[in-house]
DNA sequence: ACCAAAAAAAAACATAGGTTTAGTTTGTGG
DNA sequence: CCACAAACTAAACCTATGTTTTTTTTTGGT
């Protein structure tokens, strides 16, 4: 068990702020953030991976009103006990989901990359069940609560996008209880990695040379249910064994038949269709 | 690893059939079914132990036209890669779902108790990325796909109220994740039967009394990430250390703060709140 | 480019839980 | 009420992963 001295981690969110944009007409936007174009297109990506939308829903989805914050490595976006009432989209870097058992043993139950919204499995609840923190330093786009619940009410597509991102993500909670039960760390690992390859695919963050992955190894371990020691023995196993390639912080996997195969994985449960048909998709 | 030899498993829906009641006036389905009550009221118990509904929403759910059957144990009702357009609430009886590894390893991820609808997290998927089953012989009612998605439109206490549910089940697959990755064999165990008896209770199936369990040790292994072997080392532990009290399969907890303290269980994340205040609520 | 701190790697040793096999009890259908 | 199968209990042994400690490498701030 790996033991994370709470008082040690940075508290809640201390990052740049902005001011609120109410996007207005499509196209002009782009003067007023930093990135090159609007920071929701990635949202929009990730939400027309899983579902169909006409350019009207399109153009809904780019006219949300946001504001834009950078935010360092492991600040808290949402805390268990929290009544969030807001809706964070991540625009660039990572964050996670983290419980923590009574001793102080934390396990990781998703890591978000950029595109996806953080709060949709707190938002409709009373209360925030378990914690919500930055990997990486990340831009975060705040969404109103309320303006979100409006488009989804008002356009039934985006509706039903919105609820296939939810139900995805209980998805991927299944395949890691099943990952984390049953299977042995090799091919555990192995799994994360495969997921995390298509995952960034589907939004244009990996390609045939692999993907930068920002996790140090306790936090691999984190999410695996494993120490940051084994971790370390295992991911020197793959790479010795020639599933993947590392070089830096980069991940590539030389053969990735033989690796989708050590690592059990197949990717159904990531309802990854509507658009796609990447390096990884086969 | 527990192997599951899926030859042997029955196999698809084998049960005996009733004519569909398009349930009318109220009080007047009593003659139509085998319980001496509307079997949807478990449905709406359930629903109403996360969100608030009124008079009339209960009524429109008790109203929803339902086929009744009852399925032998270890019967299919989704199977991975079914396009599931049906909605089954558990009536009476026990149900899971689970997913197995590419060498036969079986997790799993969720066991559903009777009021719990079993389809939610597969009806607006294209495909189911995970098998669910009956447990226990069990009946079923099942309520045509498109016959919810209106009432959850028209009245929007009902929506909101199912997609609660969704966010409770996503809430307990983190918790498992937790569980099965960071907690040992008796803590886990242990946290297994505590949420069991919150849950039973909430739907009335439990008291001081305890309740009936029908997992068998294999199935209670298989929920846990562990070996039936162990799991019966470890239930003999928590027996042995006063923890649990067992006559045939029914549990009871001499000391109830106690049994909490070595599951490690709070009971946040199952969100109990709207009515609620029984023997383990403490 | 340098330094301090964090992360990764390595090695030796410990243990919770897995495996195998066998005996006993319980449940169920005839 | 009997017989058979399933479930449970038991015990001996094994191994994947955990623990602890030390060394090396990488990272990030000035």
């Amino acid at each position: 068990m790996c033991v994370i001295p709470i008082a040690s981690l940075p508290t809640t969110m201390g990052g740049s702020d902005r001011e609120m944009l109410h996007a207005p007409a499509p196209n002009a936007w782009e003067t007023f953030v930093t990135s090159t174009s609007n920071p929701l297109k990635l949202l929009l990506r990730k939400l027309e991976t899983h579902s169909r939308l006409d350019e009207e829903d399109r153009q809904a989805i780019l006219a949300l009103p946001y504001t834009l914050k950078t935010l360092e490595p492991q600040t808290y976006i949402v805390r268990e006990g929290d009544a969030p009432d807001i809706c964070a989209v991540l625009v660039s870097g990572f964050a996670y989901r983290q419980k923590l058992t009574g001793d102080g043993a934390r396990q990781i139950v998703a890591v978000h990359i950029p595109g996806e919204c953080l709060d949709w499995q707190n938002l409709f609840l009373d209360e925030a069940d378990h914690n919500v923190q930055t990997l990486t330093r990340a831009e975060l786009a705040f969404i109103p609560g309320n303006e979100l619940q409006k488009l989804a009410r008002s356009r039934a597509a985006i509706g039903h996008a919105i609820l296939v991102s939810l139900l995805v993500e209980a998805s991927i909670f299944r395949e890691w209880v099943l990952n984390v039960g049953r299977r042995d760390a090799l091919s555990r690992l192995a799994h994360l990695l495969c997921e995390f390859a298509l995952r960034l695919e589907a939004q244009g963050l990996a390609d045939e040379n692999g993907y930068e992955l920002p996790m140090t190894q306790e936090q691999l371990a984190d999410s695996l249910g494993l120490t940051p020691v084994h971790v370390n023995r295992t991911i020197m196993a793959l790479e010795g064994k020639g599933f993947i390639a590392r070089d830096k912080r980069r991940i590539s996997f030389p053969d990735w038949r033989r690796m989708r195969d050590v690592a059990d994985f197949n990717q159904r449960y990531l309802h990854l269709e509507p658009q796609e048909a990447g390096s990884f998709s086969h």
